[in-house]
DNA sequence: ATAATACGGTAACGTACCTTACCATTATAA
DNA sequence: TTATAATGGTAAGGTACGTTACCGTATTAT
């Protein structure tokens, strides 16, 4: 008896913080750190907020979970880097398919809003964000990039400031305004073109060659 | 002596101006727009809450007003467009310098913390930032690259994209670092270094060629 | 069934802050 | 010099909000 009914409290426990955790993410993200305010959040997701100071402990420790915890997440999406093609550019397509995917999600977005403007106030935050999405698909790609280019498939200087410049080329203009909430999210045809772009351009340049290899 | 009167007393309420505006976008670039407060915009500048909402109408205008005439005064760095070299490498070279001159810098910095922090919740603020500033550069961009492509320099499918692109590029990972409070701006011989890199990969690309041009 | 315990809701406390009404002080014109 | 207008400072109104104290309710173990 004892058992059943400490799962399902527990149960019960994690639902229920899960549930204020969502609606507190949609409460920050639209009214920003300071704008946002437990009565919001409470309109939202109901109960009081003893509730929301039992479960977490203040505003500062809500958003930090809230920032931590998606970032968590959004980061998984991006993990399972099979990559083991064997051709340069189809591994760069599918890569910058799936980064872009990930980038310009919603929840992405919302979270790169908050994180760049509390970033000065929360470094940890900032630190959290960077290290489980930009900072990660970077170190990943770099790793890509040492591989092709010691199989001498790719000519290139700085690997890690190539993989940068290459995710660089995705986000671009079009992650400003969508950030800026000047355009929408790109749909899934509008970002297939972006990283064929992308890719020819990163693999082989504008100039033009009179000799093909 | 009323001409004298009347300059002076003008000359005196354009710099009082001035001066409301700088300390109020020190503290707004701080602390974001709910965050700051007219109080600590006083505690800056003296004088008294109520020369602020004689100058500015409102919180709203005078955050309104940083952002305009800042945005304002970063573009006039990147106007003067003379970009009248007929190297590619030379002319991209040099507008790269200029753009991440002014990208990396720390007004500019501010501004578009503050502008991504609010730009949804001021729609106008955000198009005046990008009309100003990263809009202006990447059309500016297009246009110099539709003349290299004509004259058969480089070979490009979207002039536009491929601008936006090229930007992006210098922007990349460390611009997000660096908007984050993650890691300093560059200084001028990273700088270079950045775009060296940058117009090396957009011009030739980073695939391996046996037959350089 | 009853005592003990944890959980959740209400209300209040204290503070911060935008905004404005009111007053003093200074500048301007006769 | 004196009347008038405008500019700048003080203080208060009104609201919003983070946080917590207090109390009722439900849950658990004896």
């Amino acid at each position: 008896m004892k058992d059943v009914y400490m799962s399902v409290s527990l149960g019960n426990r994690e639902k229920r913080r899960e549930e204020i955790l969502q609606a507190a993410s949609e409460v920050f993200f639209e009214a920003g750190y300071k704008g946002a305010s437990i009565d919001a959040v409470i309109e939202k997701v109901g109960g009081s907020k003893r509730a929301i100071y039992s479960y977490f402990g203040s505003k500062k420790e809500l958003f930090a979970a809230i920032v931590t915890e998606l970032s968590n997440r959004a980061l998984a999406a991006l993990e399972p880097d099979e990559l083991g093609g064997h051709d340069v550019q189809a591994v760069l397509t599918d890569f910058g398919q799936r980064v872009l995917e990930v980038v310009m999600s919603p929840t992405t977005l919302a979270l790169y809003r908050a994180v760049v403007a509390e970033g000065t106030r929360f470094p940890e935050l900032a630190e959290v964000f960077f290290n489980n999405g930009p900072g990660r698909a970077s170190v990943r790609l770099t790793e890509v990039l040492e591989q092709f280019k010691h199989k001498g498939q790719i000519e290139v200087q700085d690997c890690q400031l190539a993989a940068e410049y290459f995710i660089g080329m995705l986000r671009s203009d079009r992650h400003l305004r969508t950030t800026m909430g000047l355009q929408e999210p790109p749909g899934e045809m509008e970002r297939n073109q972006m990283v064929q772009q992308a890719v020819k351009i990163f693999l082989d340049g504008c100039k033009t060659h009179r000799n093909k290899a």
